[in-house]
DNA sequence: GGACTCATGTAAACACTATTAACATGAACT
DNA sequence: AGTTCATGTTAATAGTGTTTACATGAGTCC
């Protein structure tokens, strides 16, 4: 007989292994399949073929694991989105712009970690580790502002802090209000990265920062 | 036969006379407190003193009761966004503005509408009437887009539908964001009513609006 | 090897929720 | 009066979060 891990149902007698790892996919199938509302503790214990009180030898509670969610797509976030904002290379419009695509493409593809980190009203002050990494994610989208800024040709440069969430704001609300499943859906003259684009185009314009098309002209 | 709802206690014995009315507002109550994920239809019954059956006889399932909340919500949000924008006047861009803060006051006044209609997850494809709702309260940045629209100086004028959308995602992104309580607070260097304000009216200079002054230095 | 310990699992219990079914009441209409 | 029907009740089912007491087994020290 062969006990070694690789077994087709490994040893998995009394003691799972990897609980805390399982309870955490389970959830992201199960809020991804009925919204972070519709997500069980016990059924993701079911998920993890383990009794529906194992789940607290990992996590205090419910909101814990929906907590541990959240971290790790603040995590997952900016890794999509320093990826794909490449330092602004090789050149910082089309870096620029797929940074937004990006954040959309995030939003869509992984609506649950979407949801546990903006829709499941995790309080942020009283878990400072997830707000470390949400601001880790919000540095990439700091970093972008910054080199915008520098592109501005007025006087007085914009503040970096304020663009960057401006940047922010507009995209997590396209996301959020055009970007998903039907839940909130209106039927749109344009695709959300569309709308964003534009968006942005018209913004930096405002910005006055140079090398931008008219964008009402396409 | 004056047993109007004007009287000291109601009559009351079995029947409570305005359950259904009640129930809204109980719901109120409960998400304005712990949030739309919180609030419980037996609690609601309970708030409003009766079995945690009654509610059936006027509200199919829990979620029918939050989509009522939502409508109304956004009948009431449609009434402040109107009251606010005034047809534009007495001047385009005061009015502009107070649209906004109107937009921000009422995420921040009235969580639980703001919830219900935005978070809640309630399908707008299956309500019909939930959408005509959330479309008239939508109409007034429509309206407002219009306008501003008109203004522009380019040399095609922008889609309105396009503008309107694009108001509309910028206050929904910091409402959401940056607008309520400190479930998802972070430390501003702004209030959200300066940061919409500013973003606002970079975008309208970028759209070549006249009359804006710039926004880089107040 | 054997005993001790501790993380990690289970089972049983409690209070609570959504929801339904069967029954009760009373307001309105003939 | 009596009937009807909307609107309430009670009782039951099934599923949930969470705690408590107990069980197991992997690693550690002798």
């Amino acid at each position: 007989m062969n006990w070694s891990k690789d077994d087709k149902r490994g040893p998995r007698g009394y003691h799972h292994g990897n609980l805390k790892e399982a309870l955490v996919r389970a959830a992201l199938e199960l809020i991804a399949e009925k919204g972070p509302a519709g997500f069980t503790f016990a059924e993701a214990a079911r998920w993890a073929g383990v009794s529906p009180a194992a789940p607290y030898r990992h996590f205090r509670d419910r909101d814990e694991l929906l907590a541990s969610v959240a971290l790790r797509g603040f995590s997952e976030f900016e890794t999509a989105l320093s990826h794909a904002w490449d330092d602004g290379r090789p050149e910082l419009f089309a870096a620029f712009d797929r940074l937004g695509k990006a954040y959309l493409d995030f939003a869509r593809t992984e609506p649950a970690y979407y949801s546990a980190m903006f829709e499941a009203g995790i309080s942020l002050t009283s878990n400072p580790e997830l707000r470390e990494a949400g601001d880790r994610a919000f540095a990439v989208l700091r970093a972008a502002a910054e080199k915008i800024c520098a592109r501005a040709s007025g006087r007085t440069k914009p503040p970096t802090l304020m663009v960057a969430l401006h940047i922010w704001a507009v995209s997590h609300g396209i996301a959020s209000l055009f970007g998903r499943g039907d839940a909130a859906r209106r039927t749109l003259p344009m695709s959300p990265e569309d709308l964003l684009e534009a968006e942005m185009l018209i913004y930096l314009r405002g910005l006055g920062v140079a090398d931008v098309q008219s964008p009402a002209s396409p």
